[in-house]
DNA sequence: AAAAGTTGTCATTAT
DNA sequence: CTATAATGACAACTT
């Protein structure tokens, strides 16, 4: 029952996060029980790069163990935890944090307008839980980050064990032995009910570019819905069609996602990615691609002609431009659905094996795709005719353009060609011959992985990138990521973003004002010191006094030289207060102690000093940020104009094969004219043109002035 | 041992 | 003007 729950939580959980990717944001945490975080910072994590605290208490929890302090990167840590069960289910790799960082990246950009500085952590939006405490504000306790962080095991003595854990860490990464940990790890197993959703969290939170600083946090615009609203608004908005909508490349493939009773439905394809890994294979970044090429098919998913299996197995040429979202297919019938099974057995159906689809297969899938949206975006006004070339109704009109060579050149034609007699093969050869003529690189062949430019995604994963926000508001502070990202370039893939946000996480939580709630650890500065030689262990002490001996000891090797420098003047209150103190406060504070000269110089030094620390780390993450953004930028702009580049040879084509159909014509057309006699007309001796009512007309080519003379009307086909 | 990355600091400029 | 943020440059340090 207990596993039930966790499940059914963390399914509602995925679901949320699906919903807010679709622009519906519902309020959870009234679903959540009540000894799990309030949603928002499941899904958004507590911490940013500018969090002072969750990251500690986090570090603090039993799961926290045996990752380094220092390199924070425990996104795959606590994700792997996550999923552990899945893993074991399903015999697959658990899903990659970056998933997840990339979903929370667009996320956060989305509402949030960066700024800096001073502002208020409080303004971070707390209307996405109802329960949510925000942890970032200044100068609150840590009581209630540790409270936040682990609502199950909210004791007095939160903090110092904490803190224990902390210094603990850093003693075991000394060398130090650890015979506590294993009794506190013990202890801390009896939380494990909620572990795994805390876990999936992590990553979230790691990743997460809440601006610590300024408090700044994702914030979503939609409107409050509850569960059932959004559920049956998922129903009702997304034609989550039968599978055969979901362009299977070949027929198994069909087979067996209609076989599977939930495979159908879009929300699954939607959560595969997050969910479960289902080729061991891909990297991060693909699965991101993949999870965008999802989200883009569903966009795109109606008027497409892909529906016909016949259709989508087409030619391979564009089978470099597609290779990934094989894996999300197969993985969307499969086990996605699972996830969000009625029954509640998310992992119970790893028996049936996944259906594989050939790499042709998957290209015909992309490419069926690509050019059934890039038709639909660029003639949208045409999707619904479906003249053909050759049909009689047409073909006057066609004709008459045709037979001018001039119009033979407008644009029109090119629509004609795009609606109909453009196959996927046509598609394909064009993209061959594009590739292969044009000697143009298209995304595709820049990352034999990712998937074809604009059909897929990529995006901006960590996402982090940051995305427009940050790069229109360069001068603004926040950083926070690019929530737009997702919005334009939904379709759009980004990658490499994980790298890089993973170096922000690690950055970020080295931040000294992380620990700036703990009065004991006021005077720590940045722990670059962990790896100084550690001190003696002194196991025969009690633990309380050797607890506080790790603490000295860990707080001298803390200690930054202003600290140090503090302590040797004499400074009556703390580095922290010195630095994160409003002016007037710390004007107050100076004012209430006799300091003299070189106290009150040092202490400016130190304001100064810590303040450019932070100033530094956040000009840092910016600097990476704008980076970022350009990086996405130019993939944006190579898609798009290997996209057009795409178009460009279609339309070639089509016109080229217009051309030929119009000659065709025109010589079964002239073979069939008689004159009087009832002999043919000499192609020599005469010619058919085209008049501008509308009408062919046959004149003898040697006399040009004489047209007339022997007008026929054409019928209009011919 | 060298190269690259990270972080803190200073000096300067911008806000 | 002051206070603070932003940022380039540098140094110390780690990886």
């Amino acid at each position: 029952m207990l596993s039930l729950k966790k499940y059914l939580t963390e399914g509602l959980i995925q679901f949320t996060i699906l919903l807010s990717l679709m622009g519906v944001r519902l309020d959870l945490d009234s679903y959540l029980p009540s000894h799990l975080p309030p949603l928002h910072e499941i899904i958004l994590g507590p911490t940013s790069a500018y969090t002072q605290t969750q990251f500690h208490s986090l570090r603090g929890t039993s799961d926290g163990y045996g990752v380094h302090p220092k390199s924070v990167d425990l996104d795959q840590f606590f994700t792997s935890r996550r999923l552990l069960g899945c893993v074991r289910a399903l015999d697959r790799l658990t899903v990659p944090s970056t998933e997840v960082d990339a979903w929370l990246v667009h996320r956060e950009t989305e509402g949030s307008v960066s700024q800096t500085g001073s502002s208020r952590p409080s303004d971070s939006p707390q209307d996405l839980t109802s329960s949510g405490s925000e942890p970032n504000r200044d100068g609150q306790g840590l009581e209630e980050l540790g409270a936040t962080a682990q609502p199950g095991s909210s004791d007095l003595s939160k903090e110092d064990i904490d803190l224990i854990d902390i210094l603990w860490r850093q003693d075991i990464d000394l060398g130090v032995g650890r015979e506590d940990f294993e009794n506190r790890q013990q202890q801390n197993e009896n939380e494990e009910v909620w572990e795994p959703l805390r876990d999936g969290a992590e990553p979230l939170e790691a990743a997460v570019q809440v601006d610590g600083e300024t408090g700044e946090s994702i914030r979503q615009d939609q409107t409050d819905l509850s569960l059932e609203e959004c559920l049956s608004l998922l129903d009702v908005t997304f034609p989550f069609g039968d599978s055969p909508e979901f362009p299977a490349s070949d027929t198994s493939a069909l087979v067996d996602a209609e076989q599977c009773p939930v495979v159908s439905n879009r929300t699954d394809l939607l959560l595969s990615p997050l969910l479960a890994d289902m080729s061991g294979s891909l990297d991060l970044e693909e699965q991101w691609q993949d999870l965008m090429s999802l989200v883009d098919m569903q966009a795109m998913e109606v008027d497409s002609s892909a529906e016909d299996p016949l259709y989508l197995s087409l030619d391979p040429p564009l089978q470099q431009d597609v290779n990934l979202d094989q894996a999300s297919l197969s993985g969307c019938s499969h086990n996605t659905s699972s996830l969000f099974t009625p029954t509640l057995e998310p992992f119970s159906t790893p028996e049936s094996p996944v259906p594989q689809l050939s790499s042709h297969n998957s290209t015909d899938l992309n490419s069926t795709f690509g050019f059934t949206n890039l038709t639909g975006l660029l003639f949208p006004s045409q999707l619904n005719n479906t003249g053909n070339i050759t049909s009689p109704t047409t073909m006057p009109d066609t004709l008459s353009g045709l037979l001018d060579e001039a119009l033979l050149d407008e644009i029109s034609l090119m629509e004609l060609a795009l609606e109909e007699g453009f196959s996927q093969v046509q598609a394909s050869q064009l993209q061959e011959e594009l590739d292969s003529d044009s000697g143009l690189s298209l995304d595709s062949h820049q990352s034999p992985l990712s998937p074809s430019g604009s059909e897929s995604s990529t995006s901006s994963s960590c996402s982090s990138s940051s995305s427009s926000s940050s790069f229109s508001e360069e001068g603004a502070v926040g950083y926070s990521s690019d929530s737009e990202m997702i919005e334009h370039e939904e379709s759009e893939g980004a990658s490499g973003y994980q790298p890089q946000y993973s170096k922000f996480c690690r950055m970020s939580s080295q931040d000294p004002s992380r620990f700036r709630h703990l009065p004991f650890l006021e005077h720590v500065g940045h722990n670059h010191t962990y790896n100084m030689a550690p001190e003696e262990p002194e196991e025969m002490q009690p633990m309380v006094e050797k607890n506080s001996r790790r603490q000295a000891g860990f707080l001298d090797r803390q200690a930054g030289r202003d600290e140090q420098r503090a302590k040797a003047m004499k400074i009556p209150f703390t580095n922290d207060k010195i630095i994160n103190l409003p002016v007037e406060e710390f004007n107050d504070l100076l004012a209430k102690y006799q300091l003299s000269e070189a106290q009150l110089c040092l202490i400016r030094d130190i304001r100064r000093r810590g303040k450019n620390k932070m100033a530094a780390q956040n000009c840092r993450k910016r600097k990476l940020d704008t980076i970022l953004n350009l990086e996405q930028e130019v993939k944006h702009l190579n898609r798009e104009r290997n996209s057009q580049l795409r178009e460009k040879g279609e339309n070639l084509r089509s016109l080229q094969r217009m051309k030929q159909e119009v000659e065709h014509l025109y010589q079964e057309v002239f073979s069939q004219l008689r004159d009087q006699n009832g002999r043919p007309y000499s192609p020599q001796q005469y010619a058919l043109h085209y008049t501008s009512n509308g009408s062919v007309i046959l004149t003898p080519r040697n006399a040009d002035g004489q047209q007339g003379r022997r007008a026929e009307r054409k019928d209009r086909r011919k």
